[in-house]
Order: C-alpha cells, then structure tokens, then sequence
DNA sequence: AATGAATGAGAATTCATTCAT
DNA sequence: CATGAATGAATTCTCATTCAT
C-alpha cells in the first residue's frame, strides 16, 4: 500500500527517466515536453505539477542523477574494505574507473553533463547531504596530507574532473574518436601524471 | 576592384561574424535567423543564399573561425625561428599557450567549440588545406622521433586536446571556477605530465 | 454553537471575500481558481462544492456585495430620522453619497461593477427581499409625487444611476482623469440638475 | 497597381476589422487569436508581423475606430454651415448625437469601449493630429466663453461623456433596460441640464 | 464534506524557410 | 542577386473541471 507521497515521487521519477532517455536520444533542444509526457504516459498538465518549466526539469535530471552517481561511488568506496590503506592516487584511480564505469552504462547522464563533470559537484555542494560533505573533506585532507597547498589540491583535483569528464563523456557517447576500453589506460596514466605534477606546488 | 567573388566572400564574413557573437551571446538555440540577418545588415532571404540552412551556418562557423585560429597558429610557429630546434614538449606547450591566448581573445569560438577543442582539428582534416597537413605530420613525426608509437601519439595527443579546450573554454567564459590566468600555469604543467607519461606506451 | 448551515456559509463567504479582492488586483480573466482556493485556504474541489463555475462564482460575489451595499445604504436611510421629510432630490443626493463613499471604500465592488452600477438593482431586484422592493416602491412614489410620469421616473433612475456609476467607478480606480473629493460636487450637482430636468416630463 | 505599402495597410485593416467584430460577438477574452487570423484569411504568423501581441491589437483597433468616428464628427461638423453661430449647448447635443448614432451603426466600438467613451479621447489626443487639437480647442474657447472655468469646463465634459458613453453602450449592446430610441430624447435633455448646471461655477 | 492529483483541450507566440517581386 | 512579407507547424504553458480517496 503505497502512500501519497510516494507515488508522487515515482510519478516525479518516471518522469525524470522518461526525459533523460530523450535527451539521450534527441538532445534537450529537440525534446519537446510532448515526446516526455508521452513517454512518461501523463497528462502534459502533470508534467507541470512536479516541474516549473523545462529548464527546472533539466535541472532536477542532472542532480537526481548526478546524487545516483555519486551515491553508487560512496558505496562502492565503503564496501572497498582497504580503502583507508590507498595512496592519494590509488583512491584517484579508483574513484575515475568507478566513474567511467558508471558512465559507460548510464550514457543518458553522460549526455546531460556535456562533457562538465564538475556540475556533479556542484549540484552536490549545493545539496547539504552530510555524506557529501563529509567525503569532500576527506578528499582535500588527502591531498594536503601528500603535500597539496590547499588551493593547487582544488585546481589539481578540477583539472583531473574536467579531463576525465570531456574524454570520458567524448568516449561512452560515441563523440569522440575513441572507445572508452581504448582510451580507459591512457586516461588513468593521465590522471596520475597530473596529480604528481602538481605535488609540492 | 573588388570582383564579386569577393564581394560574395565579404557578405559571407559578415554574415558569419555577427552569428558567431549572437551565439556567443545568447546561444546557438536562442539565436534566431532573424537576430543574425539584422545584425549583418541584410535581408532574410539573402541569408539563404549563403547557407543551406541554420545548422550549415553553425558548421561553416566553427570551419571558418577554427581555421582562423590555426593559420593564427601557424604564422606564430613560422615566426618563431627557432621553432625547430623546440623538444616536444616545449612545441606542445608553445602551441597551448597560442590556443589559450586566442580563445581568451576570441571567446565566441570558445562558446562555439563547447569545450570539443578536437572539433578545431576535424573541421581542419576535411578542408585540404597543405599547409594543414604539413602542420599536422611534423606533430606525428615530432612524436614518433621522442619514442611514441603512433597509436599512443594520437591517444596523447587527444587527451591533451581535450584537457586544455575543456578547461580553456571554462576558464574564458567564466563557466568555470578559475580564470584563465589563475589555472594556466597548472594546465601548462599537466600538459608536460601527460606528454612525459605516455612516451614510450 | 455554530450549525452546519452557517458554518457552509462561512466558508461561502471566504472564497467570496478571497475572490473579489483577487478579482479587484487582477481582474476577472487573470484570476485562476487556484488562486483563489489558495488564498481562501481551502482545497480546489472544495470550491466546486459551493459554486457552479467560475461564472456562478462572479455572479454571486456581485449580488453578494452589491447586497452589502444595499443594505448599508438602508441602514443609513433608516438611522436618519427625518429621512422622510426631504425632497427627492435630497433623497438622491443622499443615497448618491452613501454610494460614492461605499465604493471608495470597497473599491473591490466598483472593479466588479465595471461601470454597470446599474448590476446592483438587477441582482438586487432577482432576490426577493421584503426590505428591498419596499425600498423601490417608496423611490418611485416620491418620482410620482414630484410630478414625474412612471416611464420618465425609471428613465431618469437609470441614467443618473449609470451617470453615477460610471464617473464613480473611474474615480475610485483611478481609470479617470479625477479622483472622487474633486469630482464629488460637480457630480452632485449634476444628478440634481438631470432630475429636475425631466420633471413633468 | 497598388503599393506595396499600400497593400500591407489594407491587411492590418482587414485583421483589425476582423478582430472587432469577433470581439463584438465574443468579447475579447473568448477571442482567440486563432479565430481572428482565420475571420482575416491570412496565416497565424502574418498576425505576428503587424501587432506585437493580443493587447497590441486592442489597442490599435480603439485607436483606429475612435479616429474613424471622430473624423466622422468633424466631416460632419464642416458640413453644417452654421456650426459657428449654434451655442454651446446646441453644439453638444449635436455632436452627443452624432455619436450616438455612430454607435448605433458601429456597436463593435461600442462593445470596445466598454462605456468608456473618454477612451476615444485620449487615444485621440496621444496622436498628434492637428484637426484633433484644432477641434479640442475650440471646443475648451466655446465654454470658456460661455463663463465656465477651464477646470469646471474639463469636468463637466468629462461627466457628460462619460455619461453619453456609459448609457449610449448599455442602449446600442442591448445590455441596458432602454433602447436607444427611447433614451436619447432623455438622454440629450440630461445632457443639457448637466452643462447648465455647471455654467459659472 | 473535503481533498488535491490528474486531466487535456486550448491558448499565445515563435521561427526556419519559401517565393513572388 | 536581393528582398521581406507570408507561412503554419511546432512549442511551451495554463487552467477550469473531475473524481478517487
């Protein structure tokens, strides 16, 4: 027996999944609010009870599924059972094959990310989710901890973000001139280099 | 004198410069045929005379200001007299240095490129241009001579590409959190880390 | 101890008061159900439970005020003592600036009104309230008396009705060049001169 | 062989003549644009291109037809030889007469101004016409003349018509108790009173 | 009686493209 | 070559009303 609310949160999701699928597909632009409440099998009236407009709905797709993202990377991290024991760079590693993972087989966020990983973190921050903020911490104490001043450890860590983010975004959508298996050990090579480079700055 | 080519030339120009700020400005989406041809002084049918349709006007945009930024690149390279006795690296951080400069200057192409730098390069391919391919084997040639296999030459070459026009185009259009100056000397030495990490692959 | 029966019209009443005041800011078209059900505090089927349509709903809000107004005006009519020693044009006058101040002071009912003062007597005359028809009747004996036919005296009722209306209404809302205090003598004067203008005829 | 400018004033003519007579029939809420272009016979988006919007096209049809009637008024006015030798009242029966059978044949206007003769007025004084400022001139000199203050002539103007206006629109729409046949004789006589009534003051 | 989620027809407006002049 | 009036499909968003709970 499901109650009110949540029903309405399914309703909210079945229209995030059905948009998000089309943005996939069409682009935003080319998506009218039509093709998602048909998809969504709603009224196009109901459409505007969960959503302002069609900005706010784009808005709400990239967080909600940004949220996933990110919660599936927290889990995966806790359940790693060693990962108190890794190297700055190990945990970096990790965290970016979880997410290139992760956006190999949800291309549909890939998509609406546009190649800006860095909005995950935003919309994160924006959200006070304590877990959030709390892995955000322990992220920057790494860093410091091997050495970061506190402002290359933000710039080091953006640059990683924004790299990953274009190829790998490049990759799973097919944008790009290689395939994410291709490019994957490169990438993390990449990643590693950067991060040294910056160490002591 | 002018012929009519190159009067027809001149009207094209005109045509391209005032949508590539209109898309600057408000985006390609919002930008309407309307908004360009009264910028450019003309009458809507003309603009079809000049290009098929809207989206073969975004095409010959990023075409024609890519090439702009190349050949800009390529009178620098030819000034620089002592371009050839450069390593690698300091070639790679040459023309990185040339490309932010110009984005920092021409930020419409930046908003045109959204961050797909490689689209400069693909555009590039398909013109026959000779001084363009010249350009583009003395790059291969400057790789393999320093150890790379070509594979991992182009590989390298496009993570690098991506990096610095995804964090580039962020930086100059203020879509990111820093400005170009502040990360610039961060992007210079993860463009040496990632060249440095790849050599030999 | 309130019974069912004036509990409904108290609610009645609410939805009323929230939609005059609604229709007042933003006119009749430009007030969605929702808003009023919003500020009458109560659920959107709720509203269908006491009136028909959103017509019923104006409908009603007119005879509701105009009632209002009718009934202070009888009110004030009867606290004069000596009402029934004025000439008729003293009892017009009279009721005139009973109405003038009824309306600056509820300008909800002159939006409602639209210049058709005239509304009031028509829902008034539907209701068959004992106090009201008295009312007429004694109006139209004191037109008799003073010499006028039965049609001119009607005649001459409505266009100083409409007359009254009309100026009022602008003044109160500001839609006309003057307000009330400025207009308020020379209106006066002029509903005695149209009165004795078609005296005997 | 019309001009092309020629041609583009008979289309707004045929959109604005279309638009009041469905605004007369249906008023201007339950008008849609969509029966307004397919009454003009041209397409959705031509009506675009000659009015910025619905309230656009009000107001240039109040403008358009008030112009229409007034220059009806003053053709007519140069007409009668002996407009000059005729008092102020004279004259203002005459014009409240010509206006109301203007009305009468003309109910789309009367339906428009919604009693708000005044209306023609003033969209009449926006536009500079020097006929009109003529006309309003002499007519200010007329009661000047005849020993009204100029702020005494103003309002007793303004009373008057609004009083013409708001009786005559009810009379010609059939929404007042009153044909217009029956009022006017009554209506012309208040006309008289209320100017008397002022005069002096 | 009261609720409020759901409906879907319908409204206004936009805009890429065409074509007669 | 150049023009710009005309097109009409497509789009977003609104809102009175219903009905299952």
């Amino acid at each position: 027996m499901p109650t009110v609310d949540e029903k309405k949160n399914q309703k909210r999701r079945q229209i995030l999944d059905a948009a998000s699928s089309l943005f996939l597909d069409k682009s935003f632009a080319a998506t009218a609010i039509d093709d998602v409440v048909k998809m969504a099998g709603i009224a196009k009236g109901t459409f505007y009870l969960y959503f302002k407009d069609k900005y706010d709905l784009l808005d709400q797709i990239v967080s909600y599924k940004s949220a996933e993202m990110l919660n599936n990377a927290i889990d995966n991290l806790k359940k790693s059972e060693d990962a108190d024991k890794l190297t700055l760079s190990e945990k970096a590693l990790y965290i970016a094959d979880l997410i290139m993972d992760y956006l190999e087989e949800h291309k549909e966020l890939a998509a609406l990310l546009n190649k800006n990983l860095v909005y995950c973190f935003k919309s994160i921050t924006a959200a006070d989710n304590p877990e959030y903020s709390q892995l955000m911490e322990s992220i920057m104490k790494a860093f410091i901890n091997e050495g970061y001043s506190e402002n290359g450890a933000m710039i080091t860590a953006y640059i990683i973000t924004d790299m990953v983010g274009s190829v790998c975004c490049d990759a799973v959508l097919g944008t790009g001139p290689y395939s994410l298996d291709e490019i994957r050990p490169y990438l993390k090579s990449a990643v590693t280099a950067v991060l040294e480079a910056h160490k002591n700055d």
